[in-house]
RNA sequence: GCCCCCGUGGCGGAAUUGGUAGACGCGCUCGACUCAAAAUCGAGUUCCGCAAGGAGUGCCGGUUCGACUCCGGCCGGGGGCACCA
């Protein structure tokens, strides 16, 4: 028997055993109940570092637990492999974005590889290959079909030198962040899916995912931000461009005779047409449209309006007219883009009537003698009853915005009605490598689908980059083609899809996969939801929301009868590692850090990134400790959820552990475990393997990766200081399969050294006999006051009056109490008695 | 500005419903083995104190026989949203 395991021969040796029985493939013969555990499938951005290890290994621990509770398992892996970085490779280094991405997934693939993940491999797929976009395609068919994709105008933020659409975060300080140019928005017709339509359903359905983060549900709700409220009609007092008048949102109509101004966005159709007879309100509107929409830009933003000159009449006074601004902090998109100000209760509409000199009525009070309060440099928005309202004087906020509603209601120009914050999902993206829009432009039939039998609509791949802008618009023959309907000269959408698209159904692909079809519905269902979904909370609103939204799109339109895809999700934190700077602020690496001649900055420690160059390789780790050493890092100290620092010290931990239950389990293996004779004491070893047995277990189902840990490095020192006997010859066996999902490499090894029949992975999970659970005897903490002063040992389940006594007799509760007799005794079964002296 | 989370040894962190604070790991100290080192093993390690003992979970206060845990108010750190009417 080997002195000690090494992984650089055995690792490779199990993986490929169980690669070739197929050990980790899910079966879906339904004898089993099924597992479906997922981790967030990686962008193949060049190379994993332990940070992704990290995030894999916690999937792979649970499910090779479940695996060995029984269950049948879906543990499967891919690509998210369209995305801007290929094609920022591409225009750098003249590579291909498909070739880029192939070649990074080949790496990776490997990489992980490496780390003996229990991944059903055959279900693997690249979203960026036809055989995925295809049905992505058919997939966005049938939503448009359904009447829940539109297309419509929409401003974006445009990079008139790249010429291309930018995202918000790339656009740094008004600039494109790749060409540095200023960056202006414009407006382009883009796709829209309607996930506003799912806004209720997408809120509502938060109550019921108990096994998600609260924080998670939270920022979901935050952002789908539902307000409850009213929508009005102000009339103009003169009409403008034939309009008559235009509607307002608010949140509180109870304030309405608190109204001093109306407000609406300068691209609201009054302001259009209003500005075109109005040189100076056109040049504010043209201000208004200058400036990024970063939330930096916006926070300096200086409220600012300009009067149109314009009248609006107070809906509950015919004789009440108020005067109508732009104002640049009304949005267009959010309620109708237009309100109505009330100074005294609203801090932005105060400071813009300050501004502006307009009046500020008070029509909330605290109390009935401050009516007449006036308001100061704050806005009131405590409670209070209504004043200065005439039929509403006296109703609480509640009350009143009831009351305006209903008469709103009554007389026909107003009703209760809700906004929301989330917004339509705008699709579209004037790049190459993504999802083509299966949709052709007819100039006789507008927009039409591509016919089914035409799909998948496959990327060119003769392409240059050379010229900025999208390729696929500059393509000579790609775009063009018939129109599917009248047969005339047609040209295809040259938008491809948000990525976004592509991860909102790739878990639904890998449960089930025909050739000819997205999914099965059957298949699909008998695995979905995902039990246990792991990822960064990075991922907590957009991936997350859209993937519900999609599941829930395809349950309206009958495709699949699963309302939420994620049953259970997990957000695991990061691996994070010191940075190093020269003295010119550039990245070094570690290495790179300690040989460099001249100054060096010890940096934050940061979340491992390739342009911070912090990151960590598993090869070498690999090579020099082994996966095991390495996954059981990843697992142990920092709680999963938190941020784990990377640290040398930490894997050569973890590399002697391992060491440690491989010479622990060597021995016993040299010796022959099921032929050892021994006299069996009860040194109470049992009763610490089943209680190892039951909190092991406890923790992994509660993802508490860190204290199954602890659990094992406890029964490890016990079975390491137990004297021999069978009970610990059991013990250890049943430490091997404790820690087999950790450490699956020497655990087969151990396994198979002790002469047990086929593999670990295939073993049964022990179970804990509860009758070794309960103690027989129990620590009783013995307190004065509520403060420790000694400890005694009783019997499970003792008497009051035993413990009281116990307690009393001792010589340090003695000598505190100086003879006085307690004033109370407190008695806790099994636990304490607290003395009150 | 609004919303949320977190503050425990030198460090990462444990602590069912309020019931022995500091499990487990890292680091460090001492010791054993060794010519020596590595590896390994043993002992110790919250702070003050030789000890008896005392103090102690960011700070102040409260509830309780008893508070890391519950409540109120501060201070510090992190995250999300942000002209949202």
């Amino acid at each position: 028997m080997a002195a000690r395991f090494n992984p650089l021969e055995a690792d490779a040796r199990w993986q490929k055993l169980w690669e070739e029985q197929g050990t980790f493939h899910a079966s879906g013969d339904g004898e089993r109940p099924r597992a479906y555990i997922l981790e967030m499938f990686p962008y193949p951005s060049g190379r994993i570092h332990v940070g992704h290890v990290r995030n894999y290994v916690m999937g792979d621990v649970l499910a090779r637990y479940k695996r060995m509770k029984g269950f049948d398992v879906l543990h499967p892996m891919g690509w998210d492999a369209f995305g801007m970085p290929a094609e920022n490779a591409a225009m750098e280094n003249k590579v291909h974005p498909g070739a880029w991405t192939r070649s990074n997934i080949e790496t990776m693939r490997a990489q992980l590889k490496l780390i003996g993940l229990a991944i059903d491999w055959s279900r693997e797929f690249a979203t960026c290959e036809p055989d995925y976009y295809g049905h992505e395609q058919a997939l966005f068919l049938d939503l448009y079909e359904a009447g829940l994709v539109y297309r419509k105008q929409s401003e974006v933020n445009w990079d008139p030198v790249d010429m291309t659409v930018l995202a918000n975060e790339q656009v740094i300080d008004g600039r494109g962040w790749r060409s540095g140019a200023p960056v202006e928005r414009r407006k382009l017709n883009q796709w829209f899916l309607r996930i506003t339509d799912f806004a209720d359903e997408l809120l509502d359905g938060l109550g019921e995912l108990d096994q998600w983060p609260d924080k998670v549900r939270l920022m979901q709700e935050n952002w789908i931000g539902k307000s409850q409220g009213m929508r009005f009609r102000f009339d103009l007092a003169e009409p403008v461009a034939g309009e008559a008048g235009f509607e307002v949102f608010t949140t509180r109509p109870d304030t309405i005779f608190g109204a001093s101004f109306a407000a609406i966005a300068p691209d609201h159709p009054i302001a259009l047409a209003l500005a075109e007879g109005n040189p100076a309100l056109a040049a504010f509107v043209a201000e208004c449209k200058l400036g990024g929409t970063t939330a930096a830009e916006l926070e300096t933003a200086e409220k600012k309006g300009f009067d149109t000159g314009a009248r609006v009449i107070h809906p509950l006074d015919p004789d009440w007219p108020l005067p109508l601004y732009v104002a640049n902090f009304v949005l267009m998109d959010y309620g109708t883009g237009a309100i109505f100000g009330c100074p005294a209760h609203d801090q932005r509409d105060l400071d813009f009537a300050r501004k502006y000199g307009l009046p500020v009525t008070r029509v909330v009070a605290p109390s009935p003698e401050e009516a007449d309060e006036p308001i100061g440099d704050e806005a009131y928005s405590g409670p209070g009853r209504l004043v200065n309202s005439r039929f509403l004087d006296g109703l609480t906020a509640e009350d009143g915005i009831r009351e305006v509603i209903a008469r709103a209601e009554a007389e026909g120009w107003g009703e209760g009605t809700t906004a929301w914050r989330l917004r339509d999902w705008g699709v579209s993206r004037q790049r190459y490598w993504g999802t083509p829009i299966p949709i052709v432009h007819c100039e006789a039939c507008g927009p039409v689908a591509v016919r089914r039998d035409r799909l998948p609509v496959v990327l060119p791949e003769d392409i240059d980059f050379e010229t900025p802008g999208n390729p696929l618009d500059r393509h000579p023959s790609w775009a063009k083609v018939d129109c599917p309907e009248c047969g005339g000269p047609a040209r295809r959408e040259t938008d491809t899809l948000d990525t976004f698209v592509d991860s909102s159904w790739y878990f639904i692909r890998f449960a089930s996969q025909p050739g000819d079809a997205p999914f099965d519905p059957v298949e699909a269902q008998r695995w979905l939801p995902v039990d246990q979904y792991i990822g960064g909370v990075e991922h907590a609103i957009l991936h997350l929301l859209y993937a519900r939204f999609w599941t829930r799109a395809l349950q309206r339109i009958g495709r699949l009868d699963v309302e939420e895809p994620f049953r259970g999700l997990f957000t695991q934190g990061m691996v994070t590692h010191v940075t190093f700077q020269d003295s010119d602020g550039r990245w070094l690496t570690p290495e790179e850090a300690e040989g460099h001649d001249g100054p060096v900055t010890r940096g934050r420690i940061e979340k491992m990134s390739k342009s911070k160059r912090n990151t960590v390789a598993p090869e070498p780790i690999v090579d020099q400790y082994g996966a095991d050493s390495l996954r059981w890092f990843m697992l142990s100290d920092s709680p999963p959820e938190r941020d784990l620092e990377w640290s040398e010290s930490g894997i050569q931990g973890s590399w002697r552990f391992v060491q440690r239950l491989w010479r622990l389990a060597a021995e016993e293996a040299g010796r022959g475990s099921s032929t050892w004779l021994g006299d069996d004491e009860d040194t109470g070893l049992d009763r610490k393997v089943h209680r190892a047995i039951a909190a092991v277990s406890a923790n992994i189902e509660a993802l508490a990766f860190n204290k199954a840990v602890a659990n094992l490095y406890e029964l490890t020192s016990a079975l390491e200081k137990a004297p021999l006997s069978p009970s610990r010859s059991r013990g250890v066996e049943t430490l091997i399969r404790l820690a087999s999902p950790m450490v699956p490499h020497l655990a087969e090894e151990a396994w198979a050294a002790m002469g047990q029949d086929g593999l670990i992975a295939h073993a049964e999970w022990p179970a804990a006999d509860p009758a070794l659970l309960v103690e027989e005897e129990v620590t009783i903490a013995v307190q004065v006051n509520g403060k420790l002063r000694d400890t005694l040992t009783a019997a499970k389940g003792a008497s009051r009056e035993a413990l009281e006594e116990m307690a009393l007799a001792s010589e340090k509760v003695a000598r505190i109490l100086e003879g006085k007799a307690p004033r109370k005794v407190i008695v806790v079964p099994d636990r304490l008695v607290n003395v009150v002296a």
